[in-house]
DNA sequence: GGCTAAATTGATCGTCGCTCAAGAATCGCT
DNA sequence: AGCGATTCTTGAGCGACGATCAATTTAGCC
């Protein structure tokens, strides 16, 4: 057979991608195979190499859908409230999405990105750290953009830690729990700046 | 050819994990197949099947090993001075372990852990989380097992979290100096016990 | 209608994890 | 010492994988 017009090559590229997010999300990575998502969209393996370069470069985009998703899930989160309350939702937000697609959120994470990722994938890392930043923006001044960067950092990297240890079940217990004691501890103390110490927002 | 008699199995176990640990750090997972293992240890990669049940079951030993080695890396760290210091050096300790053997570390993490784990291997996790637990014993008085527990969890996950997040170049900045900020924010507030809150070490 | 260019297929290559019959070397027994 | 039983290793082989490509078929255009 030869050419068809069944389908635009945007169609078909996102039929690929909704395809190895089910497949995924059902069986696991080891089942991604390009055979397997040629069959799910009635075409051959051969035709996805049109739209990819390889089954890494599959595994980037289906990736990059992922941290869409998270993206908005995170975005979804009322933005009212007090900075612990919103850490704490946001956390939440972030444990709950890996609970709910552990197997594609573990693929983030699993895939070893070859030589470098393309110039489309960090800014989709980075608006998640800055979803944090926004949060912490009362508890810093116009002049501690450093100190709101690390400390969102440090806390990003904390919730994801136990995230991927709950997913491993090398936890022993609720990340929640732990997100929680986190987020005291961090309000509870402002070792970054002092005289800036308060639990409650205030408007700067 | 038929029955050798140059090693003993405990040998040849000991040959062929020496020999994964070493294609695994300088080439990475998908280098270590069953037929280069064996070629390195100048067998077949039928036999590696007479001491491993599948490819992962021997993974998983080779993450034993690892896990041996992290455990024994942060024993080395020394014991005195004040809980702060100390938990920063274990964090640096564990930091600089995933730094020096990053696609070792990675593949403890990376490993999915299919049906079960085998008995031997959830006390070479639970042992690291130990090490925490006691490095946090100073700060919580003996009807306070469960907070120190938790925080130790805590810790510990978040000290995973940048780890995994500075291998992945995801952080954008050294884990080391996040590591200090969470302990920081840590000892600087006790919400558990606010009666207890000291950021000096003290015998109990 | 006929020509060009694009897209799809199916065969194919090398490699993978894993299995197993066959054979060789060691061990236990007398 | 001899010899059968046992244990271990090999190499061929199976099915599946990622990836490539010539052949073929179709859509778009004049």
């Amino acid at each position: 057979m030869g050419r068809r017009a069944d389908h635009t090559p945007e169609q078909l590229r996102e039929m690929v991608l909704a395809a190895a997010r089910q497949i995924v999300e059902a069986e696991g990575e080891p089942a991604l195979t390009t055979r397997r998502i040629a069959k799910e969209i009635r075409y051959t393996s051969g035709t996805l190499y049109n739209i990819f370069r390889d089954r890494d470069d599959l595994i980037l985009a289906l990736n990059g859908v992922t941290l869409d998703e998270l993206y908005d899930a995170l975005t979804h989160v009322p933005r009212g409230g007090d900075v612990g309350g919103r850490l704490s939702k946001l956390a939440r937000a972030y444990i709950a999405f890996g609970r709910k697609h552990p197997r594609r959120w573990s693929l983030v994470f699993e895939h070893r990105t070859g030589e470098s990722e393309p110039e489309w994938y960090p800014p989709k890392v980075a608006r998640l750290f800055a979803l944090v930043e926004e949060a912490l923006a009362p508890l810093y001044g116009p002049s501690q953009a450093t100190e709101r960067s690390n400390a969102a950092r440090m806390l990003w990297a904390s919730f994801h830690g136990m995230c991927a240890l709950e997913a491993k079940g090398a936890l022993a217990m609720s990340a929640t729990t732990l997100v929680d004691l986190l987020i005291e501890h961090f309000l509870g103390s402002t070792p970054a700046s002092p005289s800036k110490g308060r639990r409650t927002p205030a408007s700067h």
